[in-house]
DNA sequence: ATGGCAATGTTTCATTGA
């Protein structure tokens, strides 16, 4: 089982680049966030015809989220946003698919500390480990996986100097994300030795990618049995090279199957 | 092997992202 996620920036823009990478790699779930498109424009057909169920929750020009499922799993129990909390902007979905629930996420940006966004940001990130709380006694099996604009540790920063006590590397943006983790799940990336300065978003300007110099915001987070059947976790670079890639690389995990 | 911001709509600039 690959469970995966992708922030494409515009799914408008990158679903030439989506059916290209579905074919290549086959996730059984992937989650999009960034699909900026309102529900009645999701390109729902493009995607079934390369074999893939769309859920999704979007809205015009910003955010949007959607979990495709490659065609024949079981999906169940579709909901959008975080219960409870009231927010317009599309940034949550969740379905469950052959037993394991997935939560995909698109975090707030928080564009500078102490901003009112940065106070949003804080506040959603508190709302969501309410509900992934309620989500996990519910679901003992549970991946939540998506772009969640933290980098958890020094070591997903390129420059920890540049970056320190900026937004997106923040102590509270750092403790929120502890928070989400101290529910009971675990970073899948760091389940594995992993190559030094790998990461998952690189700026669009300055050559920031071919620089490396970039951040590991995306994640994909497990509970403890999705944990024992994490094979690996990886982050797949070559996603951000070519002709209008995303900012952001996929992120993803391969399960063994349930014992 | 890579590329010097990109995407969107309010459109020829402003806003947002991270």
């Amino acid at each position: 089982m690959i469970l995966a996620a992708w922030n494409v920036n515009s799914l408008n823009v990158r679903l030439p680049r989506l059916l290209d990478w579905l074919a290549a790699q086959k996730p059984d779930v992937l989650c999009l966030q960034e699909t900026k498109l309102e529900d009645a424009k999701f390109p729902a057909m493009e995607i079934a015809a390369a074999g893939y169920a769309s859920h999704f929750s979007g809205q015009k020009t910003y955010n949007g989220v959607a979990i495709l499922v490659r065609e024949g799993l079981p999906v169940t129990d579709v909901a959008i946003g975080i219960d409870g909390y009231a927010d317009e902007q599309k940034r949550v979905i969740a379905a469950t698919v052959d037993g394991i629930r997935v939560v995909g996420v698109y975090v707030p940006n928080g564009q500078a500390v102490d901003s009112d966004k940065y106070r949003y940001k804080l506040a959603w990130l508190a709302a969501l480990a309410g509900m992934l709380r309620a989500e996990l006694a519910r679901h003992p099996s549970l991946a939540v996986m998506g772009d969640f604009n933290v980098a958890p540790e020094d070591r997903d920063v390129h420059d920890p100097a540049l970056w320190a006590g900026q937004v997106l590397c923040s102590a509270p943006e750092r403790a929120a994300f502890r928070a989400l983790l101290a529910v009971g799940l675990v970073d899948s990336f760091r389940l594995f030795d992993q190559p030094e300065k790998t990461f998952s978003w690189w700026d669009y300007r300055q050559l920031a990618f071919p620089k490396n110099r970039g951040l590991r915001i995306d994640h994909v987070l497990l509970s403890a049995p999705l944990a024992q059947r994490c094979r690996a976790s990886r982050i797949d670079r070559n996603a951000r090279k070519g002709e209008k890639p995303s900012d952001h690389a996929p992120v993803f995990v391969e399960l063994a199957a349930d014992a």
